[in-house]
DNA sequence: TTGTAGGCGTTATCAC
DNA sequence: GTGATAACGCCTACAA
């Protein structure tokens, strides 16, 4: 029972009647030590309370520590939810302490958590990035936290990335809704800039085309918040410029408020018109909403195993782009 | 350039032309040194790209790291997800990590973030706890690691805590539902040894009771899962049983899934029935759910504002447990 | 205001 | 297989 201060691996080596050398060894290879080594060790350690101190180790390892930065814009959204969940199981898994990051979008936010993550010298981390900074990721690499980004993809040479073709997925959507009666497609989107919009937008007009329609089939209205309420008033909008009845909203809740809007007005799914959303986010309880899912803890778990890898292979790894195929979930109980 | 090795405090000083103690008192405490100083540094630090090294930091004093650790059962649920956001927000102003575990209602896991964060030695830990197991949560203590529990109290003299009333929230539910027209009421309820399950059950009775009726008025269907299938299936029961029209559902899930049951069976929201659900968690892209909120994200800041105070105020800290009132959400619009 | 020296708890390198 | 000892990078007395 020392008096205040915490017991160290002296203290525990003097009550074992070892050396500390032993303890350490007992510690962190238990089987290059004797049985009866061990148990002593156990005895005195149990018996003290000692808890082993990371920063010490990390410190006198001299590599990184067992933490892996993870940084999302935000964790209130069913798809970054579920990536933390992935990356969670997967450190978990591995021994690894996950330090989270919400940025909200804002770059400062970003940044602070960079520096953090460098300070705790983390093994490694995951990105999400709203603004792709080279120069920081670089300060990151430099001091050897080695890197994996979700959603946006990196030089291949410097780093390894995972995302889902968004492409691929605006193409499901569109093809899906071009298998139903009626003519011309409206797309529900966000502003271009955001890069997910853009990509399923060309995935939209390419399944336009493979149709052997071309890009004035489509009827974009555009919204600056992607939210239900806005989904509701772009319904409104193509009812009343008498557009496609067949509509791709850019997420699910662009797509609930289409729902919404639509059942308002009495034009009824799936009888009088199609909705399609994006993303999966398990929004609508009546289940009359089909969608593009993605696979969203896989995504997560890849990650980290990229990550790993990097960490244990050196320098036989080789960085990669992996990208994930979304896929169509068709849902066509009755909206009334 | 030093040859491969990172850059310390050494280098920095000698680049500087300065000793090491004065680039530590400039990087730690800037205005206990000269302009001049604070310069020279900096574009050393600038130069070499010199990074702190916190384990070193952490380990030479002594005390705990900045790293706040933050255990939850899941995050793919908006009431945690919003408290992971808070906690986060907190936290990054305050300067300090979040280190997220997602124990998965495993006790194991659990204990292994528990083992790491007091490896970690970190300075607090906010826990949604799955098994209260006092000795595991003395032995953070014990090693100086400061706790607060979210939505489940501890012993006062013991540490913090906070959390929603849910007997208020409840009462709330059941008030709203005996002010509109009909007899009776459903309870569409979780297995009462889920804590929230058996409070908001027991506010409901307190609801009826205090409006002169008693718990014979009330109808509980009790379901083992407590998702949208099976308030769908709970649905069909009552109107199968002849139940009550007005209908409280212990989370939002089941309510989704009850209106949908009704909807199927054409009985319409609000003339024919009423149903109120809880937690607001935003599924129901209708807007036709009314609910039962939580100030989750007051709650997740207080969490944190109560571990911060206990770690600066030190003695002078005395522990509370706080409770968040629940409000009532009234959405009226129609579910057909 | 600045420089110097010692030690935080651990692990690795040696001899035994 | 085991025991002694020197670093890891930083902070804080204390001295100048």
């Amino acid at each position: 029972m020392p008096n205040g201060r915490q017991p160290d691996q002296i203290d525990v080596a003097r009550l074992a009647g070892v050396s500390v050398g032993s303890v350490s060894t007992t510690i962190n290879r238990p089987d290059m030590v004797s049985e009866r080594m061990r148990e002593r060790v156990q005895a005195a350690i149990d018996e003290l309370g000692y808890v082993p101190n990371r920063s010490a180790a990390t410190l006198r390892r001299g590599g990184a520590s067992r933490v892996l930065g993870l940084i999302i814009p935000e964790v209130t959204n069913a798809f970054y939810a579920a990536i933390v969940d992935a990356v969670s199981d997967a450190a978990d898994r591995q021994g690894y302490a996950v330090s989270l990051c919400v940025s909200h979008e804002d770059p400062a936010r970003e940044r602070r958590h960079f520096e953090l993550l460098a300070q705790q010298r983390a093994a490694g981390a995951l990105i999400a990035p709203i603004t792709l900074e080279g120069e920081r990721l670089a300060r990151l690499q430099s001091i050897g936290t080695r890197i994996v980004l979700i959603d946006r993809h990196l030089d291949v040479e410097r780093g390894c990335s995972v995302a889902v073709d968004d492409v691929r997925g605006g193409f499901l959507a569109v093809d899906h809704l071009l298998s139903t009666p009626g003519r011309g497609i409206a797309l529900v989107n966000g502003p271009h800039s955001i890069l997910q919009c853009e990509d399923r937008w060309s995935g939209s007009v390419a399944a336009l085309r493979a149709a052997g329609g071309s890009e004035d089939d489509l009827m974009e209205i555009t919204v600056d918040e992607m939210t239900v309420a806005a989904g509701v008033r772009a319904a409104f909008e193509i009812l009343d410029r008498g557009g496609p009845r067949r509509v791709f909203c850019i997420n699910d809740q662009l797509a609930t408020g289409v729902l919404e809007g639509f059942s308002r007005r009495g034009v009824t799914v799936p009888d009088a018109a199609r909705v399609i959303g994006y993303g999966d986010l398990g929004l609508d309880g009546r289940h009359a909403l089909s969608t593009i899912g993605q696979p969203k803890h896989a995504l997560g778990e890849r990650a980290v195993e990229l990550l790993l890898d990097e960490l244990e292979a050196g320098a036989e790894h080789t960085h990669s782009a992996q990208i994930f195929e979304p896929y169509l979930i068709v849902r066509e109980s009755t909206s009334a």
